[in-house]
Order: structure tokens, then C-alpha cells, then sequence
DNA sequence: AGCACGCCGACT
DNA sequence: GTCGGCGTGCTC
């Protein structure tokens, strides 16, 4: 780590430009800010600072040190306080965040403090990484020997008998120990201890024997430790590729080095967690935004000083200090959670790249459903490619079949070959998982005399019915009002549902197959935490159900007896006005049917539809998914879409259509005349109206990225400016992954 | 963003 | 007579 750079208070009185702190502070401002340094001590790039700021206080981070100040000495204030002695943001660190801030056009200081928990955010001392240690005491140990506390609280009592324990431990061993703990905690038979807890204390499950490709993947990878190398692991469902980011893991830890794995915001649930912990035999840490803030600043230091080895977790983990760092995975390279939708809008996959190439450790990128873009990189050869294309021998690639939906008679959207497949796998004994991405009963209701539907009326799109809260919710702004016993135009009692939710499927399942249980897996029936393992956990590997459900099915639990996948309506996405909107269909598509057969039973797929003939389909089902997604590449390539093209989106929203449109001509106005870049706009926003916004956009695209950041970059400077800049709500998002 | 200052409408 | 609406300016 270079040492930082230190200044004197006696120095910049020399100078007639007094030599300033250069702070980002957070704030959605584009400059930093320039501060006299503290009265005592000395600070360095990349420690906190406590300053004033306007009429308050406030927490930053220092960028440069020992500059002349860019404003005049009359505005200078003065640190008030160095928070830090050494920089807790590393040189390394630094110089990613100054990169993202540049590249996503973020504000800087935005970007700085996006790396830090929140909790290292404030004026407080830093936390203790030290996890709390629990012990008996005197009282625990003559407790259990009398034989007086039962359940939980006894097994808590014998395990802390073999010694103290960790609370990491503790969760591995006993998941459930908490409220004993508690108890016991209480009743002082157990205590915080200052042990530290046995090193080597997590047991170390043996390793599966990796098979040949495995093999190959992790030879490769291995190979290219020291160094920082792209790679991307194509590797469809039930290849395992888990056990091939386990075994890179493994080898990076006995290299002494850390390693960083990134999932998409699900799936992050308990289990995987305690396999990697007890596959490692370390302390894995765990970041995602569940975690207390406590626990997350706790992680985030334990990383940075080295205790901890290894850490899980979603998009912000990408900022996670990693002095030692090893190896960097990205789990489901291709997922959208990865791009934060609002304020600092970075890519978590680029930006694991980026520190890949900073820190000198091979990045591995992996998914049974590549991105274009990093399909299109590996293409050029930035990324090697690895392949896993075999699944374990026992198991067959599930047949897939589509039924062509046009002139059947179908029930509640529901054919009658897919009902007998349904019904002849329940039949055998065995597991079906019906696909509907819509939540609700029916996504509108209309009136049979006069046409009318329910509509929202501050997103103008239909209402979605849930039959079961009697209510119409609107999907857009959670809107909600009571569900209608006429229609409020004419009169008439004849409203129909059109169309087909999650839950009038599962009414409909539930009415045809009475005697299997019927299982709907969505945002509703989820909604409290762990509900989701919980639900899955009820179903008996050997007895037959029904599951529907929506997107949050497609990856996470092994379902060793689902047999049939049956993929309902997915034909929006055919349809849809997104260039995305096909890449996304494809994958969602491939992940879904992935659940069937992943265990010795061969599995079955089914895709009901309107447009049998769709090509994107045919290429999809004939020959799979690098098929599909190369014909998509093709066609982005003649469009010059991304990854061949480039955009940067203005997205703004206003009460008034008028200042909407005002802002965006404005904007558009102030971009250089330059046949580099094409603008697309001003024009409405796919959806033009939401939570009663007006909704508007410009598209800037250039083949070249340098040409549209060099016109982007000042200009997203100037936007602030503009005169109608206050009337509306604006952002700017480089490389939008949908143009919602 | 977050906050203060500042100038015009309906209320104790 | 005041409380408060949000326009506008500023933050080193």
C-alpha cells in the first residue's frame, strides 16, 4: 500500500495558494471540496475527515491531499477532524471509485461514499471487527450439569462446553441458536467472551470429485493467478459450475490470498451460505442489504485488515476492500440486479473488472446464460472462454416441446396438452413448476357490455386483479382500490377477467388436479423472510405437487423431482418495443426449463404460445441458447446496438408534461452538433405516464465509447444548469440495461 | 440532496 | 396581523 501523502499545517502558510484536502462529500454535486487540513495531526487520501459543510456537519472522504486550492481562500473552512490515521479506503479502491464516478457519470462524492457502509458513513468510531465470542460461565457449567435447562437451550449449553464459540460458528453449527442464546444470555449462563475463537474450527467437508471439464475450467483459471485475466464460464444448468468457483476458491485461500463472489440479489439464502462456510472451512462473509448495518461494517473490516478471507455478496460487495485480494467470481454474470438502478448507477459486474485489473486477479464471469456483451467480448478475445457443457453423468438435458396455443379451446389460459402433460407427471408421482411472470389473478378486468377496463389513473395502464384481496393493484405505483361489482360506466355486472395471473392459475391447477398440493411461489406468498425455503422446504422429495409461480422460481433449490417445466404466456416478451426485451425472454427461458431434470429423471419442458414460429423461439429450442444468442448479436451488430453501439439516457419526470418537455429540448440543445453521436429525442418514455409523472427521455448513441463520453461528460455538468433543471427530476444512465 | 432565504395567499 | 407555499441560491 503506497503511503499516503502528508502535509503539515506549517507548510501551506508558506504558499501563497494555500495547499487544501481535496474531499468528496455526499452530495449529488459534481465537484469536490477543498479544505483547510485539521488543526493537529496530519490526514491522508482515502481517510474520513469530519467537516463543515453549509450550516451542518458532514463525513467525508479525502481524495488529494496537499493541492492547491481551486477557490478562494475566504470560502476555505477547515477540518474539523481526522477520523481515521490510516486511509480506510486503499490506494486501489481509490483509484476504481475516481474511474466509476468518471465512467457512470456519477457524482463523486456520491461515488465514494457509496463504497462505505453506511454505518462507516457517520461521525462514530469504527466498529469492533471482532465478532462476539459466547462462553459458558460458572452458572452455565453447573446448569448443565444439573441437568435444568431443556431443547435448544441444553444443546447451546453442551456445545459452548467444548469451548467458546463465534457467533459465525454458532450459526454454522446451530442455526436456530439464537433465541437460546438469548435466554441463556439473560439468565447469566452464558457470556461475551474475549477468546478468539479456534481457527480452524469450521469443518472442512470433503470435495467433490470434479470432472473433466471442471477440471479444465479451474486449471485454467488457476493458471492465470497473479495476473488479471477475463474469463467466462459458460456453463449450463447442473454443470456445476459451484463447485468449480468452490475449488478456485479453495486454491486462492491456500495461496494466503482473498477472494470476492458476487450473486445477483437473490439466492442469497441461509443454506448457500453454510455450504460454502463449511466446503471452505473458514469464516465466510456475508454482505447484502438484509445485513444489519453492524454486521455489514463488521464484514466490510474484517476484508480490509485481512482477518476474513472471503466474501458473499450482492452488487455493493463489489466495493469491498480486498488488500489480499485473489480471485474475483461473478455468479450470474448476466443478471440485471447487478446495475443499481438509482442515484450512483454502476454496474457491478464492470466495475469487478475494473478492480480485476487494478488489483492483478483473474475475474471469472459465470452463467448459463451469457450477456451479449460478454458473449460479444469473449468473441474478441478480451474474455476466455471456458466451457461447461456436459451435466453430471447421470443426468439428461430436458426435452423441450411448444404448444401452439393459437385455435385451442384452453382453460383459464391453459391447454389441453399441457394440462395432460401436467397431468400424466403428477401422475407418475413426480414435479411440475407452471411459469407465469405476472403476479394477481388477472392482469385486467373488463367490462363484456362496454369495453371499459379497469385502469390506473396515475400510470394510465390496466389494473391488475387479486381476487383474493378483492382488490385491483396497479403493478406501476401500487395503487390500489377495491375491486368493482359493476362496471362504473355502464352499469353492467358482466366484468371478466382477461388474461391469466400466478394466482388465478393456481385456482384453476388446484380445481383440475384436487388430489396434488398446488404450491404458487411469488412476490405474495413470499413476502415474509425466508418464506421462500420455507415453502419449497414443505415439499416431500418423492410426492407429487404443482408449483406457480413467477421469475423467483427460475433459479435457487434443487428440486430433485420436478420433471415438467411449463412455461405460460411468455409471448410479451416477443412482442415488446425494448431491444433487451429478446435477450432477457431467452434467458429467462433457458433458466426456467434449466429446473426441470436436474436429478436422474429426465426432464421435460413446455412453451405454450401464440407464435409458434417465432424465430428467436425456434433458434432457442432447436439449438439452444449460444445459438439464439449469437442470432442476437447478428442483429445488434447490423442496428449498431450495444455491446456494438453505445448509449447514455436522460431520463426525466415531471408533474408537468410541459416541463418535461422543456428540460429535454434544452438538454438536447446543449449537446455538440457531431455526426459521432445520434440522439434519439426528446421522446415520451415507453411508459409516459407513472405515479401520475410525466415521463420523457433522450438517447445519445455513439459507435465510439470515447466520442460519447467526451460529449456526455460535460454535458452531464451543464444539465444541472439549465434553466428548467429544478422543474423536473433527472437522471443520467450510461449503458441502460432497459429503457423503461 | 438539504437547507435557508424570500416573497405572496388563507387562517388562528 | 402571521404560518407556510415552493422558487432560487449555495454548499469548499
Amino acid at each position: 500500500m503506497p503511503v499516503p501523502t502528508v502535509l503539515t499545517v506549517a507548510r501551506d502558510t508558506l504558499k501563497a495558494m494555500p495547499s487544501v484536502l481535496r474531499v468528496a462529500l455526499p452530495v449529488p454535486l459534481p465537484t469536490l471540496f477543498d479544505y483547510l487540513p485539521p488543526a493537529t495531526g496530519t490526514v491522508g487520501v482515502g481517510s474520513r475527515v469530519l467537516v463543515p459543510f453549509g450550516r451542518s456537519k458532514s463525513v467525508g472522504v479525502v481524495v488529494q491531499a496537499d493541492v492547491p486550492a481551486q477557490v478562494g481562500s475566504a470560502k476555505l473552512k477547515r477540518v474539523l477532524r481526522a477520523l481515521d490515521d490510516t486511509a480506510l479506503l486503499d490506494a486501489e479502491l481509490m483509484q476504481t471509485l475516481a474511474w466509476a464516478a468518471d465512467y457512470w457519470l456519477g457524482a463523486p462524492g456520491e461515488a465514494y461514499t457509496n463504497a462505505l457502509p453506511l454505518l462507516l458513513r457517520e461521525d462514530k468510531p469504527l466498529p469492533e471487527t471482532q465478532e462476539p465470542i459466547w462462553q459458558l460461565t460458572i452458572a452455565g457449567h453447573s446448569a448443565l450439569d444439573a441437568g435444568s435447562r431443556r431443547g435448544g437451550s441444553r444443546v447451546l449449553l453442551q456445545t459452548l462446553l467444548a469451548g467458546p464459540m463465534s457467533t459465525a460458528e454458532l450459526d454454522t453449527v446451530l442455526p436456530d441458536w439464537r433465541a437460546a442464546g438469548r435466554r441463556l444470555a439473560e439468565a447469566g449462563l452464558i457470556e461475551r467472551g474475549e477468546a478468539s475463537p479456534s481457527p480452524n474450527f469450521f469443518p472442512n467437508t470433503p470435495k467433490l470429485a470434479l470432472h473433466a471439464e471442471q477440471e479444465a475450467a479451474v486449471a485454467a483459471v488457476t493458471e492465470a493467478f497473479g495476473r488479471f485475466q477475463p474469463f467466462l464460464l459458460d456453463g449450463v444448468t447442473g454443470s456445476g459450475k459451484t463447485e468449480v468457483y468452490l475449488s478456485l476458491i479453495e486454491r486462492t485461500l491456500a495461496q494466503g490470498r482473498q477472494a470476492l463472489l458476487l450473486v445477483p440479489e437473490i439466492g442469497l439464502a441461509p443454506q448457500t451460505v453454510r455450504r460454502l462456510r463449511e466446503r471452505l472451512g473458514v469464516p465466510v462473509e456475508v454482505l447484502h442489504s438484509n445485513l444489519a448495518e453492524g454486521e455489514r461494517a463488521r464484514a466490510w473490516l474484517r476484508m480490509r485488515s485481512g482477518e476474513a478471507k472471503v466474501v458473499l455478496g450482492t452488487r455493493s460487495a463489489v466495493f469491498t476492500p480486498l488488500p489480499q485480494a485473489g480471485l474475483i467470481i461473478v455468479d450470474e454474470e448476466h443478471d440485471g440486479a447487478y446495475k443499481q438502478q438509482e442515484g450512483f448507477r454502476y454496474h457491478a459486474r464492470d466495475l469487478a473488472l475494473v478492480r480485476g485489473r487494478a488489483l492483478q486477479v483473474p475475474v471469472l464471469l459465470g452463467s448459463a446464460t451469457p450477456s451479449l456483451e460478454s458473449l460479444a467480448n469473449a468473441e474478441a478475445g478480451r474474455y476466455r472462454a471456458v466451457h461447461l457443457r456436459s451435466r453430471p453423468a447421470a443426468t439428461q438435458p430436458p426435452q423441450v416441446q411448444i404448444i401452439d396455443m393459437r385455435a385451442q379451446r384452453l382453460e383459464h389460459g391453459l391447454s389441453p396438452a399441457l394440462l395432460h402433460a401436467v397431468g400424466e407427471t403428477v401422475a407418475r408421482g413426480e414435479q411440475v413448476l407452471v411459469f407465469r411472470n405476472r403476479r394477481g389473478y388477472a392482469p385486467v378486468l373488463l367490462c363484456h357490455s362496454c369495453g371499459w377496463h379497469a385502469e390506473c389513473p396515475r400510470c394510465e395502464h390496466p389494473l391488475t386483479l387479486h381476487a383474493a384481496w378483492r382488490k385491483l393493484v396497479c403493478h406501476h405505483c401500487d395503487l390500489q382500490a377495491p375491486m368493482p361489482s359493476s362496471c362504473p360506466v355502464c352499469g353492467s355486472q358482466e366484468l371478466k377477467p382477461q388474461g391469466q395471473g400466478t394466482e388465478r392459475l393456481e385456482e384453476a391447477l388446484t380445481a383440475h388436479f384436487q388430489h396434488v398440493p398446488v404450491l404458487r411461489i411469488d412476490r405474495e406468498t413470499t413476502r415474509r423472510r425466508d418464506a421462500f425455503e420455507q415453502l419449497l422446504g414443505n415439499l416431500a422429495d418423492d410426492a407429487p405437487a404443482i408449483l406457480v409461480g413467477t421469475q423467483m422460481l427460475a433459479k435457487g433449490h434443487d428440486l430433485p423431482n420436478l420433471t415438467l417445466v411449463a412455461i405460460v404466456g411468455v409471448d410479451e416478451g416477443l412482442l415488446s418495443v425494448d431491444f433487451r426485451a429478446s435477450e432477457r425472454l431467452a434467458q429467462l427461458v433457458v433458466q426456467v426449463a434449466g429446473r426441470a431434470g436436474r436429478a436422474r429423471k429426465p426432464g421435460r419442458v413446455l412453451l405454450q404460445t401464440h407464435h409458434p414460429d417465432h424465430p428467436l423461439l425456434r433458434t432457442l429450442l432447436t439449438q439452444g441458447y449460444a445459438a439464439a444468442a449469437k442470432d442476437l448479436l447478428v442483429e445488434r451488430k447490423q442496428t449498431g446496438l450495444p455491446p456494438y453501439g453505445h448509449q447514455v439516457l436522460l431520463r426525466c419526470e415531471a408533474h408537468q408534461r410541459a416541463a418535461v418537455d422543456a428540460f429535454l429540448s434544452e438538454a438536447c440543445a446543449a449537446l455538440p452538433m457531431t455526426d459521432a453521436l445520434q440522439i434519439a429525442g426528446p421522446m415520451p418514455a415507453p411508459m409516459p405516464l407513472r405515479a401520475g409523472r410525466q415521463r420523457g427521455q433522450l438517447l445519445i448513441e455513439s459507435a465510439s465509447r470515447r466520442d460519447l463520453h467526451a460529449a456526455a461528460r460535460p454535458w452531464s455538468v451543464q444539465l444541472a444548469h439549465l434553466p428548467n433543471a429544478r422543474k423536473v427530476r433527472w437522471s443520467l444512465d450510461v449503458d441502460p440495461i432497459d429503457l423503461y
